[in-house]
DNA sequence: CTTTAATCGAGACGGTACGTCTGGTCTTGTT
DNA sequence: AACAAGACCAGACGTACCGTCTCGATTAAAG
């Protein structure tokens, strides 16, 4: 098979990400160049060109665990609420540095679309299946109405939450709430199936 | 009063804001630098310095005109089909060059809060002000409930459609159809208060 | 006998000759590099390590051939006139893709002394010691003075045809004549012992 | 007139020609880089790019000075002895460092014509002007025939001296005296015009 | 028939330098 | 003052080679 060559350095691999992670998380976006994350991690440039295609594909792999990072909940029994808890998770995430990552990746992915397709699928897309699966088993246990348009619901609350971000807006806890309110205006079944 | 000194020259002024909005159309924010405005400008690159801020600055200016374009229709007598009609030629608009636009103002603002704050104030505001208004329209013309979230439906509705935009998506008319529908989930007042 | 082990492969190294003649040839001593060669040869970089110290050894065993190439001619009775017709000849090569290529090997020489070593010994001596035996010969049978000095003759001819090259001159035919003249004047003995 | 702009800043420009010189004092050509000098020096890589088109050029004219160093000397009544002299002193200079970095410069003349030009102009020019006055002087008061090849015994001279030097050899004071016998071998006029 | 030794390909690695580009700043003379 | 002109530093870009270094696979002669 083709597995000649010299193996490549994990020791590399690692220190790459591990000097991207900081550098991310130091200066955000816009002090995060090849440059410095070779120097940081003690590795020559032309090693980071030979794996890596673009920052932001460097910068999407490196931030990935920590964007992913815990929004972990306890489910309660239903999954309206387990969807209103998630969304505000999701807003603290925004919130904090990982949201500042997401910002600069979306900027970033504007002049190179190969971004853009990696941060969708490592990210965007795993979001939405979690939020997907919470709306179907809403429908599914009688919470929504039937006809709820799920994928458009995902759309709403994600780009809602994220033109927030972008616009420099502060997601406060309130403003989640009158989103998911709206969001299930008129979609939910009375009464809720849950008994007292 | 301290008004000695050689006044602004409005003919660079022009020619400044000409040559950006002619790099910007050509070759999106990408290829829109103080350099290469300044070189199409026949102008000093200091002057741009001396009266813009910051790229994001200039492009906003530079570009407003080009964004705030015909937006303008007949407007029916239901406000809310006002409201979609709205919707449809706004995605219109983003499927096309001040799309790109646009987009490259947001990602740029992510690395300046300034050109954020430009942006917020010329495109944002202007855009959101027309839509509350309709919207106001519809809910004291009683063609949607006075518990209304208008301010709710505005962050949606423009969230869900710059998420597309930056995301890289086509942004169909069916797919705003869908979003107008959603938005409008519970909300509308039957029977409409249009006669016939 | 410590003849062990995977003979080398005659089929590379030919291919690996062929490739250097080839970029040689192409592009000069400019575009010739252990990369280029590697890659046009089909072979891997450490099999030319392997086998050559340096790119001016390989450079100069590659065009060994194509320089020392056709200089042969038709000897006349008097050495004296072969000795102009050889350094006619020479002039010719050295104005072509030869003198390029050897303008390079000495050039390549001034940083790295093992290819001068390498060039001495193939090409500058080979050539001296035909040139040496000509002149040799014009004393033997009587055309030159016996104290001629033959081996300045030869540093003063190789020497002004060489300087002439690497300053990019044009080597004309009159100027060639010029030479030989200069370096008979005052030693050819008269009258010519040739009868005619 | 067009004098407008910031002034070219002298001391960087004193800055880098040092820098240059001394780098190529201490490394020769193999180790002078742009990239070294500009750290050398202070400097922006920029500048230097802005202000040289090549190394070569930058390296002929730092090392100028250095190159034409003192070749003066106390001459005597016959301009024979002078030429002697002459190719004593350039005999000396090349086998110490200036030996090196002509010899660099010739090398890097083979990949970029320019420099050749720049040396051509700056060094070997003047250098051929003062032999040729003397030769001239030397024809002119009776020392040698009036059909002596001026141009071709200054092609000789220098083409032989830096064969020598391109070629790693040593210039021993008697090789320099048997060339400068092959040059006015039988060019000489006897009796010498000068009285005893 | 199995060591042992050398070669070969593939390809990664740390480096160095290239030439270009942009961002901001600054220093002039001119208007 | 504002302006054109243009120099300056800083620093990142992506590319090209360098010479070295693993690796696994191949190929013979030697044990």
């Amino acid at each position: 098979m083709g597995t000649a060559g010299r193996p490549r350095s994990e020791e590399s691999h690692k220190a790459i990400l591990q000097a991207a992670y900081d550098l991310l998380h130091e200066g955000g976006f816009a002090r995060f160049t090849f440059e410095r994350v070779a120097a940081r991690a003690g590795v020559s440039r032309s090693t980071i060109y030979r794996w890596w295609p673009s920052k932001g594909a460097l910068a999407m792999e490196s931030a990935f665990d920590a964007l992913s990072v815990e929004l972990a909940f306890e489910p309660s029994r239903s999954p309206v609420d387990n969807f209103r808890t998630r969304l505000r998770l999701v807003a603290v995430a925004l919130k904090g540095r990982p949201g500042r990552i997401i910002a600069g990746m979306l900027a970033e992915g504007q002049q190179d679309p190969g971004t853009i397709e990696i941060f969708t699928k490592l990210y965007i897309e795993p979001a939405r299946r979690i939020t997907r699966a919470l709306l179907h088993q809403a429908v599914d246990e009688g919470f929504l109405r039937p006809d709820f348009d799920i994928e458009m619901a995902i759309d709403i609350a994600f780009g809602a939450l994220y033109h927030q971000l972008l616009l420099g807006r502060t997601l406060e806890r309130d403003w989640i709430d009158r989103l998911v309110d709206f969001i299930f205006r008129g979609a939910l079944i009375e009464p809720s199936p849950i008994p007292n």
